[in-house]
DNA sequence: AAGAAAACATGACAATTATCATATTAAAAT
DNA sequence: ATTTTAATATGATAATTGTCATGTTTTCTT
């Protein structure tokens, strides 16, 4: 029994529904990579033919935009698979991938797994249970998006991000952004994520060790309007 | 052969993959609704226990925000199916349902195809690109709403609307919708849309006839930086 | 350890967008 | 047909956000 499929199994949660030996099968023509931080492990309109399954380290699926700013559309941390969209669409990427830290991923070929896909309903229908709710994500993020200042999505994406994927034992978010990145995930510019966050430290509703943020007053994050 | 039958297959185009006998049973326990214009069809945290299938008229599919300001996040027209999502998910709906004109639908209980998303996996598989396709489109209006001003996602909007929707014989658009509406498609305040939409008057861009909106010069719209 | 490069920070100002006030016009109701 | 209501329009102003300049700190390189 390999890694990977405990691996798979943790993530991509539908992929509880494989059978073992679909699994198996699975798990042995995978190939495992070491990616740099920094590194871009899939470009806009590119074709992707596999998934890349994170078995560590955090990377931000992003798209650019004409204006030459990249908005980081979701992140995709340890347990997670990242291209999923390629098994069932023939469509090239729409977003690129970037590691944030060093990572380690396997990936799986297209091949191996779309036949399971198209004949083991169940786990095609968990697929789709995940699906759907990627698409009321996205759903909401456009709601925010729209509707409200660079401010409160700023404070959300905090608490998002420490809610989603934890604290170090110091108490600082697990994840370790950049000022653009903060930026590129709420769509604003740079200095205007550097402005928010002093504004907020100010207030008391953060701290910061050196780059690291930590909480300090979730509360009176969710309370800002 | 139900009426239905055909409809069904013409929209959701994943639902091409059920067989003969499995459409010729959902055609049978339709239900067939007339839906007059401004009535709410669903609405958010509702529990739908099936789909509609749009017949006739158009819809729109919001999410109120905090702000109490109403993001259109879709447009559901003639051919197409409203809800989706319930079939996959046991989640209430995100959304809400507005019927934009005065409709004509029919309604297919959970019930009696959730079997055959379960079974048939060329459906499901089918679904299932449907909703990768959606993801996809839900990508795009995040980056847009994130790093474009009013004035051009004005002007997408105007654009999505003549090349998805169409236009009438005098080359308006077939959709008619409020400068609310529009307000809420892009968001920004009513205030703002009415705005831009006279500016784009005065540039030429557009024509009206009374409320109906006439696309002028579609290569000037997507110039606007 | 010193220098170079990148990231962070902040001020000053411009551009965009929201809000409030108030007409004007169109649609609906009686 | 006339009143009432809702939608459209526009001005004035405030608030938000972006851009450019510039300085500081941190990180990386050699």
């Amino acid at each position: 029994m390999g890694k990977c499929e405990q691996c798979i199994i943790k993530q991509f949660n539908s992929l509880k529904s494989l059978t073992k030996d679909e699994l198996v099968r699975i798990s042995n023509c995978k190939t495992s990579y070491t990616i740099k931080k920094g590194t871009v492990i899939f470009e806009e309109g590119e074709t992707l033919n596999g998934v890349y399954c994170v078995k560590d380290g955090i990377c931000k699926l992003s798209k650019l935009s004409e204006n030459g700013k990249d908005q980081i559309v979701k992140m995709v941390v340890k347990g997670q698979l990242l291209g999923q969209r390629s098994l069932v669409s023939d469509e090239s990427s729409n977003l690129q991938a970037t590691a944030l830290n060093d990572m380690e991923v396997c990936f799986i070929p297209k091949s191996e797994i779309i036949a399971d896909l198209q004949k083991n309903p169940k786990f095609s229908f968990d697929v789709l249970k995940d699906m759907a709710h990627d698409l009321r994500e996205a759903d909401d993020i456009i709601v925010n998006m729209a509707q409200k200042s660079v401010r409160q999505r700023l404070a959300e994406a905090l608490i998002y991000i420490h809610d989603s994927f934890g604290v170090n034992p110091d108490g600082t978010l697990s994840i370790l952004l950049s000022r653009e990145d903060f930026a590129n995930i709420v769509g604003t510019a740079t200095e205007s994520a550097i402005r928010v966050l002093s504004q907020f430290k100010k207030e008391g509703l953060i701290s910061t060790i050196g780059k690291q943020i930590k909480i300090e007053d979730i509360k009176g994050l969710k309370r800002i309007e």
